[in-house]
DNA sequence: GCCAACGTTGGC
DNA sequence: GCCAACGTTGGC
């Protein structure tokens, strides 16, 4: 079992829309850079994610499950872009802000704050644990 | 709204 | 194959 994160502008996909679709789910399209296509297609059924607001927001607010692993993307006919279908599992009780990442010390090495740009991240479950604890979430 | 960082494209 | 130009993302 590994742990990611996805990162999306809440006026584009928000965590309301990713939770609107229950347990069907939604796939993760649109992503058109190849690293993180590349960490899409490492993915498990079953493994977990964090759902990232950016822009306004900056915050991790819910996490998520990889329910189909990865396949073209259907939103275009370029065969070099695959995503995965995901459902949302459950909200943090409180968001944790990317400042709140950023004055953690243990979370200092995380993609979110060395590759800012990078839309689909792993994490390690060192910094999963931390940041389930920081939000409340069980 | 601005700008830095980064990825991609295209000319040579 | 290199690199300049350009476009996009996302934090501030």
């Amino acid at each position: 079992m590994r742990y990611w994160l996805f990162k999306s502008e809440p006026s584009t996909w928000g965590w309301s829309d990713q939770v609107a679709k229950g347990s069907v789910g939604e796939e993760w399209d649109g992503v058109r850079n190849y690293q993180a296509r590349n960490t899409m297609r490492e993915m498990k059924i079953g493994d977990l994610g964090f759902f990232y607001h950016s822009q306004s927001e900056k915050a991790v607010v819910g996490v998520v499950e990889v329910i189909a692993e990865s396949h073209p993307d259907s939103t275009t006919d370029d065969e070099r872009w695959d995503c995965v279908d995901i459902k949302a599992v459950g909200p943090f009780q409180t968001p944790v802000t990317l400042a709140e990442i950023k004055a953690d010390a243990r979370l200092a090495e995380m993609v979110l704050v060395k590759n800012t740009r990078l839309s689909v991240q792993p994490v390690t479950a060192d910094e999963w644990k931390i940041i389930c604890e920081m939000g409340g979430y069980s």
